[in-house]
RNA sequence: CGGGAUGUGGCUCAGCUUGGUAGAGCAUCUGCUUUGGGAGCAGAGGGUCGGAGGUUCGAAUCCUCUCAUCCCGACCA
């Protein structure tokens, strides 16, 4: 099983290394999934009422320095432009590695009564994190994302917004990418530079290894007190917002191809998929090409009709089963295959992508509504088969020594007891280089001792290797 | 930044140990036959061997330096 993102992302098409380090070139297989997946998760965060708007790239690097936690998180892989117009800037400007600083300084302006709140906006942009090292989707030192930021009143309005936005994403990675991420929140290690409280979404992939696909920030006071963003209360009062920060990227695709791939290469959720049925002519003589392309072209517009993104594949210089394997890697849920015979007998053949199961005799009329419903069939199907992976890769491990076998022998998530604290989190990672990936929400309660310190704790956490 | 590897037609790589003036497969082009699971045959075009310097009559091959990329660790969406 080629289970090598990269290869495969060259491979089917979605993405190439660019001369830059660390930096891909999207190509456009690869973004048009980007542009479906906007396309929904943005109609979701407009559901809530944020607006999109957009803010330079460039941020003065005093901004960065005015909230501590967050200048040191991010200092080191800040990239710095420091000439410009031929000169040496006054002021050296950072390229957004995340936006709060340059957004809040915005909020300051624009925040002064209580009338004013909630307050929030979203922006679609690229961000640079300049990372040692970098993995086409997973990680590269240029990626998209969508921020949204909030502004409150109370910290317990701002932490159910945090918790809200966490929902949407729950809602949009079952839903639209059929992944069956748990949800819960980081530890305070693995809390985003500045926040108070970061909850995530935690994917399991078929590689076994554990990806971060989403995170949502519940950000107190702090950026508020470094950005002297207050307002006055109805009783005439000074104080500080609650903000809010969160957000998903360019690596979803990567969750989607790892979270679903087999031995044949992508599997695409109908609902993110570019191509949703792709039809294959099949035929020798010119009169068969004339008779079963005409055909084609029918089935395209009645797909058309039907709202279903659809192509024929009319090379003529490669054979159909050459065909049948490249649209295979790609990930396309549905092949339709059409030839003389099919034409003959009003029929076609249709293939599902997930299942790679024939299904003969398919009669042509009504096709665009028996496809829908594979689409559907498919969708659900891929969502119940994520959710099945991951519990059956889900392990409870009593000792460290168990933890190590299962991160050896099977990979996956492993759920433990742990005290909380930073000191014995760093010592499972030292001992095993998997992390503590998040306290989920629904776990229940249970005594148990922490596999490091052996003191009581009340809840496991879940434990793997990750991206 | 530590460890490993690689750089040779568009792509994947061989050749390097033991120097003798560049090769295969895929792709491309031409022609004919093909097309229901990765087509066949015949022919053609295309490379200052990452860069610089050195050794040598002669360097893809040996030496020195340099640049770049990828993979494995510490950092991270």
């Amino acid at each position: 099983m080629v289970v090598d993102l990269s290869e495969l992302a060259l491979k089917a098409g979605l993405a190439d290394y660019s001369p830059v380090r660390g930096c891909m070139v999207i190509k456009p297989y690869g973004y048009a999934i980007w542009e479906l997946i906007q396309k929904e998760l943005d109609a979701r965060i407009k559901e809530c009422g944020h607006e999109n708007a957009y803010f330079p790239l460039f941020i003065p690097e005093s901004f960065l320095k005015k909230e501590a936690d967050h200048i040191e998180g991010f200092a080191p892989e800040c990239a710095v432009v420091t000439h410009a117009g031929g000169q040496k800037l006054e002021e050296p400007l950072v390229i957004r590695p995340t936006s709060e600083t340059i957004i809040y300084h915005m909020f300051s302006k624009w925040i002064h009564s209580w009338r004013d709140l909630p307050f929030s906006v979203n922006q679609w942009a690229n961000v640079v994190r300049w990372e040692m090292r970098t993995r086409l989707f997973l990680r590269t030192t240029e990626f998209l994302w969508q921020e949204g930021h909030t502004a409150h009143a109370t910290h317990e309005e701002a932490d159910g917004e945090a918790l809200r936005m966490q929902k949407v994403y729950y809602d949009f990675m079952t839903k639209i990418l059929a992944l069956a991420p748990i949800v819960g929140q980081k530890s305070d290690s693995e809390r985003f530079a500045g926040a108070e409280k970061t909850y995530s979404l935690e994917v399991l992939l078929r590689d076994g290894k554990i990806l971060q696909a989403g995170t949502s920030h519940c950000l107190g006071q702090g950026f508020a007190k470094a950005f002297e963003i207050q307002f006055q209360t109805p009783n005439n009062e000074l104080e500080f917002v609650h903000l809010t920060s969160w957000g998903v990227s360019t690596r979803l695709i990567g969750a989607i191809v790892l979270g679903h791939l087999d031995e044949k290469g992508l599997i695409l959720p109908p609902a993110v998929a570019p191509i949703q049925a792709i039809i294959i002519p099949i035929y020798k003589t010119e009169e068969e090409k004339n008779k079963v392309l005409e055909e084609c072209q029918k089935i395209a517009s009645e797909l058309k009709l039907a709202g279903i993104r659809h192509k024929i594949d009319s090379n003529d210089q490669t054979s159909p089963g050459a065909k049948f394997n490249e649209w295979e890697l790609k990930g396309v849920p549905i092949r339709v295959q059409i030839g003389p015979r099919d034409v003959q007998n009003n029929q076609v053949e249709l293939v599902r992508r997930d299942k790679c199961e024939k299904l003969k005799n398919i009669p042509r009329l009504g096709l665009p509504e028996k496809i829908q419903s594979l689409l559907t069939e498919m969708q659900d199907y891929l969502y119940e088969r994520q959710l099945a992976w991951r519990e059956e890769n889900t392990y409870s491990a009593d000792s460290i020594d168990e933890l190590e076998q299962i991160l050896e022998t099977k990979g996956g998530f492993i759920k433990a007891h742990w005290n909380g604290k930073a000191d014995t989190e760093n010592k499972i990672k030292e001992l095993t280089k998997a992390t503590i990936r998040v306290k989920a929400f629904d776990e229940p309660e249970e005594k148990g001792k922490c596999l490091i310190s052996g003191e009581e704790s009340l809840q496991r956490v879940y434990i793997g290797r990750a991206y």
